[in-house]
DNA sequence: GATGAATGAGTGTTCATTCAT
DNA sequence: AATGAATGAACACTCATTCAT
């Protein structure tokens, strides 16, 4: 059999079945290489260990994500700096922003349950943390941008990196629980309105 | 020994230990017996299993929080259909309500950290959809009431449903992050005020 | 309570239970105790281990069997010696011997599982040999009686043993697979009839 | 190491000493693993657990006999039907066939002992009552066929049964306590004598 | 590239038994 | 007469990992 390079592509599909089944900790490799066909030693030719399987799976995906974020939190405030608020417009790129990342989140489905729920015990359990904080930086320099068009003073450092993690936690729960991604995208949209309103209540004139 | 009924107390003390620090699946219940003092079989004289051992440790808090969450769910109904809204009043409620809960919750500071991060492998692992369910069913009383009150309609079922997630969501992620119980508080204060907004969105006219 | 000696009772009670569906090896003290609703330490007042437990339950129905069986070797001897062979009589006794015999042991029909089924790994668990012994003293003295008087060689030891053994098997055997007493004395009673006609060949004139 | 393949076969070895010795139930893992020098690790590499390996050692002498017992029951009827009836042929047949099975039986000596004594908690501990039913069938055939010839009634189901089980149990016992081969054939010669008389009684002309 | 054998420490769990009280 | 706590060794079994070939 040209099984050429089949043997590994065999191993990370197994892995992946495995991990979504069992979570990273119960899962076993020898389990997965029964699976796959393929023996122990086999696996460990392509890979260093447990972890580094896990990490072939979820690497990639990870690092688009990442891409992703950055570039929507540059943009973002590319946008800001150039233009004035026009809330409406805004909500309709935020749409659109939501839009292109849900797709990219639904495209890599399994991956992301992976990495959103069965990660625990790998080096990735706490990945999240890492989303939060691209997303906060950038979302910091969008709320001090915006106050200082408002002439109002910037919400504290403290609820804004909750404006944050419930954002994203929108995007993580509705990944986790919604497998349509049309419906998904509606229920982003109502979520996201939803947050619209305390977003603009944070610029209110306080004095 | 005089060590009387303490070997009990002992092993639940070092086995809270050990699960906060390895989490329930990598828990071991042999170092567990060990940093007790006490020999595997007297483990087992007092706990059925590794689960129910957890369970000793965890459930009674569990049965406190499901106790405040029902009465405060009743309560507030009670509040609403009694007294015509009155914001201020609600919101001031509300903080009464979350000081409590909150309180309670930072007394059983690592059991909270256990349930909510280490029961990954237990009948535990879910429990929060537990109390996501206990909130949701009071949140869409009031919603119901409040949209009649105002005469609007109330909002989606999906909606609700996020509601009362981010709000669970922002109390464990505060608990999760921030030691200190008044600071923790103040945020969730601020927190609350930024989903109020929201929530009044909710029942704007719409027509 | 005035549980007084019933403590003993109940254990007996369950630990024949126990034994009966485990097999002695297999049943748990434990499991017996928490049955009987009694502690550990009070089965080891009462009984001295696991075997003197078993012993309990099975020993004096053990008892009563030899009795019976030393008795009818003893007579049938009796029998013979003193009266000319007539077949018709001596089948005749057989089966009154033979319905005696099964019907004690269906009184303790539970018991005679355990002993023949359910010993192995305690003291008993060859047991049967003995009776076999027994049986197979009383059986000589009978052959070489019945070749007198019939003026032929007594058959061969190995092969009076082996008449011995069968009808013990036709005991055991019927007794394992006929719940019914009144239907296992019929079997029995077609089963003594098949062994009749070899046991007669065995005094043919051989020479 | 050049232990090569040894290691399984070492265990193979050592695994039916120790059941051998200690029965399946009480015969331990470790204690095999360790007089075969090997961990416990490579145990589980060769079979799945301990009922497996019990089954290595003991399924190829079952398959045999299980051949053997049908292949004589069908030549036996074969026989039958096609020749007339005569006595002393068919015992010289049957000479032959007990020659041949006991040699069999014989050459798995060990393996003999383990099925009928050792097994009892392993899945095997019933296997007899499957070779009943193989003897059983060919024998019920047998008499039907036979009754046919001489013109009367063919024997009663459950006394058919029974002789079955009585020439099994003999091989069984003989088996089980003479460990000569020969002097193992001798008395099965003289036992089947011995119930040879019984057969033929069952076809006394019965009005 | 990949195998197959093997390691060795580890798992949760069960057991008959003991003994101070 | 009986309890309840505790022992300590044993159990079958699983694991990620290694390595000579």
């Amino acid at each position: 059999m040209k099984s050429e390079r089949e043997a590994k592509e065999r191993l990370l599909i197994c892995a992946r079945a495995e991990f979504l089944e069992k979570g990273y900790q119960k899962a076993s490799l020898r389990s997965i290489c029964k699976k796959a066909g393929v023996t122990t030693g086999a696996l460990y030719f392509f890979f260093q260990d447990k972890e580094d399987l896990f990490a072939a799976i979820v690497q990639p995906t990870i690092e688009r994500v990442r891409e992703i974020a950055t570039q929507h939190v540059k943009q973002e405030l590319m946008v800001l700096q150039n233009f004035p608020i026009a809330d409406e417009d805004n909500i309709h790129d935020d749409y659109n922003a939501t839009e292109q990342i849900l797709h990219m989140l639904y495209q890599n489905y399994d991956i992301c349950q992976l990495i959103l729920t069965k990660s625990q015990g790998s080096r990735y359990e706490n990945i999240i943390d890492e989303f939060v904080d691209i997303f906060e930086s950038g979302q910091k320099a969008l709320a001090i941008e915006q106050a200082k068009q408002l002439n109002v003073k910037p919400p504290d450092d403290y609820i804004l990196h909750w404006v944050v993690h419930i954002e994203m936690d929108a995007y993580v729960h509705v990944l986790l629980h919604e497998k349509d991604e049309k419906k998904a995208l509606e229920h982003m949209g109502q979520i996201l309105q939803y947050l619209q309103s305390g977003w603009e209540a944070l610029f209110k004139k306080n004095d």
